[in-house]
DNA sequence: CCCTTGACTGCAATCGATTGAAGAATCTTT
DNA sequence: AAAGATTCTTCAATCGATTGCAGTCAAGGG
């Protein structure tokens, strides 16, 4: 039961295995790879040696050779937002998802974060050779890039929002109708004077900001106004507290572009004695855990990112097996809790 | 500016390329690396010739060639807990700060979630020849397996506790040191009926309780019971809710073992009525971002994540560079916010 | 005019495995 | 006992780069 503690003589190679063993490398190979092809004396006979000698067969050479690494990218782009982190809780949760349903397949995790100052940033990722498929998480502001990569690497699977006639595979939410859904529960509240708080600049938010001014206009409001914060979270709660010094009376309804961005909105209004919901509501967007978490709970739209992650996963090992899937569009979902 | 949108007749390896370039590929592979040794002209001349193709060398074959793959992994081991997915926020949290660490060095990270059945599991991964270094997050139950590890492969640095003695190199908070401090903050407020709320398996959260039971005595108090909480999230919350129902009179102090459980617990009483920390204060562990977002924000004691990210991160190049390490040990920092 | 030097370029070994084809040894079958 | 079938095992090519060493060629020096 116990292994070696100073495994003797270490050995680097096959090649010296398949000496002290007596055997052709050929051999060795095969043994270890467990193939019935080899006598199944020898065969144990090799394998012993190797637990004895703690030898492991070196994987990026095996890799090379067979042209298959079981290794996925998981890859976050931040372009037009250099200063956001990969902690970010909406990264991180969807990451984590997506490591439970990779390793539970047996895949491993690339993980990279990219600043898209090359042009061929993504290129390099899908060339090198390391990966079997990739997973984007969101398209930042290089949908073109991405298009581009996608007519000739079929294996990669996109978060993000679904442009009519686009080549790349996408997963995402509706993201207008999840706008949509949070200005209609506004509205229903009686707020009339709706804000957008986040930013515009990418098209998942800028999305969300034409769904909300969609029910504005149904109900016969003006478009609401665009409350411009920075998607980095250190720079973030100064910016939305001094929002939310200036909204008195100005604004009576806050759709927050994401579930972070509202939990520092109700904070700031707290501190501030505004309550909420009942002086503004405040709703959120992504439904992670933290909407749970806060205290009020967030009423926010709920993005399904564990099904989310389950769908790129499945759509991505059928890629890998030379499939051709469509990209899949999910229905946003109003959450109700105590904010809106 | 512009890329070739579909990269003409694509070329496979530097043999290819060398072929229509009409040399061979050492000088291939020397013009792509920008090496002077070729000359000025033909070195541009190959490189236009590859950025027109969009080729790039395979990075597998480059590693193995060098020996060197500028890729970290990052491993979570799930030993006494199998059901905690990745998805926890400590990991996620913790996950993210070694990202941005790593990535601004210039390395990728490779993650893997093991769960420990074989006994040679830490043996795979450090032997895999994939990875220059490895990261471990948390210890688990397998201080066994990594400290055999620790004996011959030195680029790797845990998150964990440091045992007097041990080989493998840990950056980690005093737990004890933690506990303790938040035994004595819940007695400062006038507590005498302490209660840990997590489980006492892993070394970590054990060293958390003995540190409160050290609180307790010194203020002549019996030891604080525990109340038995599993860490995967999905179960957590019930069960939480259920002690939280059976303490009336019993407890009147919760230190609980991390932040996400006493997030859970402040939940449960005040679905119940108690008010926190009015009726019973509770304490956390960790001082992860959610601690801040609750609302009461979470009084706790902070491991300095961040910071410890670094540190592991300059520690593991250390290593790497060949140098020795020692093990840090961080004090911890009792936060004081709304629930003690 | 020969020799040295410098500036490139090519050759071929190497990293560490996998795998098809061919060879060797043993066993059947007639 | 020869032919054929089985069962292993070895040989050598292959994956796609990198790099020390040797070779070529032209310019410059004596």
């Amino acid at each position: 039961m116990n292994l070696p503690r100073p495994p003797k003589g270490r050995i680097r190679n096959i090649a010296e295995l398949a000496r002290i063993a007596g055997v052709s490398t050929g051999t060795v190979s095969r043994a270890l790879a467990g193939k019935t092809l080899v006598n199944k004396e020898t065969r144990e006979r090799i394998q012993a040696l190797a637990r004895e000698h703690g030898f492991r067969p070196n994987q990026m050479a095996r890799r090379l050779r067979v042209q298959e690494t079981r290794v996925i990218g998981v890859v976050v782009p931040l372009g037009h937002e250099r200063r956001q982190h990969l902690s970010d809780p909406f990264f991180m949760t969807i990451l984590g998802h997506l490591a439970d349903a990779l390793t539970e397949n047996g895949y491993d995790i690339m993980l990279s974060r990219v600043i898209p100052d090359e042009e061929d940033w993504l290129e390099r990722i899908v060339d090198s050779g390391m990966l079997d498929g990739v997973l984007l998480i969101g398209q930042s502001d290089q949908f073109e890039a991405i298009e581009r990569v996608a007519e000739y690497y079929k294996p990669m699977v996109v978060w993000g929002s679904h442009q009519p006639g686009q080549t790349h595979c996408t997963v995402g939410v509706d993201n207008r109708k999840g706008g949509r859904l949070a200005g209609d529960c506004l509205i229903a509240r009686g707020c009339r004077q709706l804000a957008f708080l986040g930013e515009v600049h990418a098209p998942e938010l800028s999305e969300r900001y034409q769904g909300l001014c969609d029910a504005a206009s149904a109900a016969g409001l003006p478009a609401p106004q665009v409350l411009e914060t920075h998607l980095a979270s250190d720079i973030m709660a100064e910016e939305i507290a001094g929002h939310m010094a200036t909204i008195r009376s100005k604004v009576d309804g806050i759709a927050a572009a994401s579930d972070l961005i509202a939990m520092h909105a109700v904070r700031a209004l707290a501190d501030q004695g505004i309550r909420v919901p009942d002086d503004v509501p405040v709703t959120g967007f992504d439904d992670l855990p933290l909407a749970e978490q806060t205290i009020p709970r967030l009423t926010t739209i709920s993005q399904s990112v564990p099904q989310g992650a389950r769908t790129m996963v499945q759509s991505l090992f059928a890629r890998i097996a030379g499939e051709d899937t469509p990209s899949v569009e999910m229905a946003p979902l109003l959450v109700r809790r105590d904010t809106a």
